[in-house]
This record gives C-alpha cells, structure tokens and sequence, in this order.
RNA sequence: GUGAGUGUGGCGAAGUGGUUAACGCACCGGAUUGUGGUUCCGGCACUCGUGGGUUCGAUUCCCAUCACUCACCCCA
C-alpha cells in the first residue's frame, strides 16, 4: 500500500511527460494568438463555490465531490472543474472593472470521486478558456474556434465540433415542462434510468441508448430544445453558426447534446474524436457570475482533457521517432578517465549543451550501448592516454567518425553535425 | 454507484495441489582483454497483487481486500 499510488491518480514519468508539455506550450501558444491571458486559481476553494456555482442537482456536487474538514473546521473541496474557481476569481478581484470582456485561461489538475477508467482518472487534467462579460455570437464561435486551433496544431486529427443551444432561464423551462407533460403519462415504459432523467434532466433522454425510449419519443411527439428556443435565444444560435461559417470552422448540429453542467445556457458545444469519448466540451453560461454573487455577467467557455487529448494523440501518432535528447556522452575507460570526465562534462554543459556519462562503472561496451539508448550525438573517449594529453576521442554516433582533439576542440565540434 | 474480467521477475508471457516456477525481451559480463545499434556464450532477477482460510502441503481451491481493464451511469 506504502508504494501503491491512490485510486484514480497516475504517476507522469519521463517519456509521457514531454507529451504532455507539448500540449501545455500549444495551450498557452495558441491562448496567446487569440489575447487570452493564463489565470491560476487555488485547487481547492469553499465547497459552498461548487455547490453553487456548478448546480446543486449535478452528478458532480452530489457524488463527486472530494470534500473535506480543514482543522478551523471549514468544508473545503477538491475542485472537480475549472469554471467556478475562474468565475470567483473574477467577482472577488473585480476583474469586470475591465472595460473589454475578459479572456483567460487555465490548465492544472482537478478531482472527481468517480470510478476510474480508461480516460478518466480521480486526479485529471483540463486546460479551459473563459470569456466573460460579453454575449455576443462572435464570442462564441472564437472561443470553439480556439480549441480547435489548439488540437489543430498539436497535430490531432479528425475532430468534430458538435453544436447545440440548450436555450436559456425563459425558454429551457418551458422545454423541460413540455417533456414532461408528454412523457409522465407513458414514463413506466421508459428504462429505469430515463425514469429518473424524467424529473431531473428530461434532455437527457434523448440521449438514451435504449431503443425503445428513442422511439417513445417520437411517439409522444417530444419537442427537441433547439425546436423550442425562444426568439432571442434563436438569434442567438443562428449567428453562432453564421460566424463560425464565417470563420470555416465546420460543425455538426447535435440537437440531443446536453452538458452535464447545470449552468450552461445557449451555445454548449463538444469536440469529438470517432471512437472516443469526448476530448473537450464547453458551453455559454449567463448566469453563473449573479449565481456567485458578482454582477449579472454572461461568460463563456471550454474545457479540455489533457489525458483523453493525448489519449487520441497517441493512438493517431504511431511509430513517431523521438528526438535526440543528449549532445556528449563521456565513456570513461579507467580511473583517470573517471576523474576527467567531471571536469569535460561541466565543460560541455556550460557551453550549453546536454551531457553525461556513466555512474555505474560499467564496461566500455556497456558505455557505448547506454549512449545509444539515450540517443547521444557523440561519445567522448576518456583514459589515461587522452587525460595525459589533455584529447579526446571524440566518435559521431550516427556516422562512426572519430577523430582526436583537444576537449576545446571537441566541444567546438558539438555545435556542428546533427 | 452497478455488472463482468484480470493481477506470475523491469516488460511480455507459460504453468501445476507437492523437490531448485518455463521461455522471450531488457539488463550485466565475456568472445585475446579501451568502442555502440547484428551474432554467439554465460549470468543477475520473481514475497506467483495483499491478507486470511481449506489442506500433510497452494502460485495453483475458497473468502476478503486492493489495483487495473471493459461496459453502464456520468463526464473532460
């Protein structure tokens, strides 16, 4: 147990992690193009925030939640999510002083109490950009456009946007009554889950995967939301899409596409990989800054996955070589070389290139081999022979010259050759 | 949270109620001794997830537990 990791959490060794920088410098490359700045909030902030800000009726608040007592005996939770955190940030520094809409964005770890699979880990990672103080269409079509820019250079292939508009506080009621008005009265031949999605998220059941509840819904005749949006909401929507055309952004209409947060009005768009789960979703969320107590702000934004993004990364990227990841490594033949190598290794490095040798006193052979596994450019030779004549036998691994210098010479030779 | 499957050396993977648990890869050493990615020879390494139980005896049977995988739920 002493060396088994919790549940849901995942070590990033070396090899995994460089992947993972990769996407953190095209979050925050990417984010830079488009003038949103990086925000970083605590990990865990007052449970009431969650509670509040991400809907009291979630999957999230009510099972998810890793939630605990500090010692002055306040509830505190892990956030599950980034948006509330960046919200609170936002009404507590009174960034709406602002004259423009503010754009930022964040990337770290948050914590969901959930069964771990594949793609889904206790401890995951999302980056995500917010807008907030503006609702105009073009907003929103930016902030999908932007991801997309994202998993565009990262090299992820084969993304779908899928676009909805789940209506607002006027006419997403109205919806949800209507479901309801149609469905109670046949509600025992749903499946025992859309039972329960009746009362709570009538949307949902349209997500069903159970046949049956599919054609229940045709037979009563249940109106989709975007059928029902009301005229300013439908605007909305229709100017989401002509700017996104505008800005040859493809997208499919998903008129079944809810997200699971209760506070996303109007746009709510996820970005698709066939056969995964999705790697990103975001939505337009009007009324979450009244709901934390700042003023009536409308906000937008998405979230990412890190593990699922890299997920479908790797699975497209097969059979991609790495880089060379060392200019010198010194094989040592004895102990005069030993003592040397410290001094020709600083040498290196202070002319800034990336070198080491062997701590394990191990043969030549064995030497060669480890400068090869690391992917050297050149190995340095260095015995009694060399150290009394201050040279080098300096061998390019790739073309298996070698030639004898001087250890300036040798040094002045790494910026050469590939 | 529900259902199913899996858990043997660093990795992959055989195996049986009973003396020293195969093999492959990797790693280390050697092949006239200071040179690599091929070959040959030799070697190191496993509490058989963990804790109980059954048994003369369990890695192999039973129970529990932990972890992982898949599906559902839900989500990034």
């Amino acid at each position: 147990m002493l060396t088994q990791r919790p549940r849901g959490t995942a070590d990033i060794l070396p090899g995994a992690v460089e992947h993972w920088q990769r996407l953190e410098t095209a979050v925050r490359e990417v984010c830079r193009l488009y003038n949103f700045q990086e925000i970083r909030t605590p990990v865990f902030e007052h449970t009431e925030l969650f509670a509040r800000g991400v809907g009291e009726t979630t999957d999230i608040v009510e099972k998810e939640m890793y939630t605990f007592m500090d010692r002055g005996n306040r509830s505190l939770t892990l956030r599950p999510e980034g948006t509330a955190g960046v919200v609170r940030a936002y009404v507590e520094n009174k960034l709406y002083g602002n004259a423009d809409a503010v754009k930022l964005y964040y990337l770290g770890p948050m914590f969901r109490y959930e069964k771990p699979q594949k793609g889904r880990d206790r401890q995951f990672h999302q980056y995500g950009c917010e807008v907030l103080g503006s609702e105009d269409p073009a907003v929103d079509a930016e902030v999908i456009a932007l991801n997309l820019h994202i998993l565009d250079n990262l090299g992820v292939k084969d993304v779908a946007v899928e676009l909805n508009s789940v209506g607002c506080s006027v006419c997403r009621p109205l919806h949800k009554e209507e479901m309801i008005r149609r469905l109670r009265p046949v509600a025992d031949r749903l499946c025992e889950d859309c039972q329960s999605r009746l009362e709570r998220n009538p949307l949902r059941i349209f997500d069903c995967k159970n046949e049956s509840c599919q054609a229940l819904l045709v037979e009563v005749g249940a109106p989709t939301i975007v059928d029902s949006l009301c005229d300013d909401c439908r605007n909305h929507f229709d100017a989401v899409q002509s700017a996104l055309t505008a800005m040859n952004v493809d997208f499919r209409l998903n008129p079944h596409l809810v997200r699971g947060l209760d506070y996303y009005t109007r746009t709510a768009w996820e970005y698709v990989v066939e056969g995964y789960s999705s790697i990103a979703g975001g939505g337009r969320y009007n009324s979450v800054v009244a709901q934390v107590g700042g003023p009536e702000t409308p906000g937008i934004g998405f979230a990412g996955g890190i593990e699922r993004v890299l997920m479908v990364l790797e699975a497209q990227s097969q059979g991609q070589k790495e880089q060379p990841q060392l200019d010198l490594y010194v094989v040592t033949v004895d102990d005069a070389g030993r003592q040397a190598a410290a001094s020709l290794l600083q040498k290196a490095r202070k002319q800034g290139f990336a070198a080491d040798r062997d701590y394990l006193g191990r043969s030549v052979k064995a030497q060669f081999k480890a400068a090869d596994r690391i992917r050297a450019r050149y190995v340095a030779v260095l015995g009694e022979s060399e150290v009394e004549a201050g040279r080098v036998a300096l061998k390019n691994l790739a073309t298996g010259e070698q030639v004898d210098l001087t250890w300036d010479d040798a040094i002045h030779q790494l910026s050469k050759g590939v």
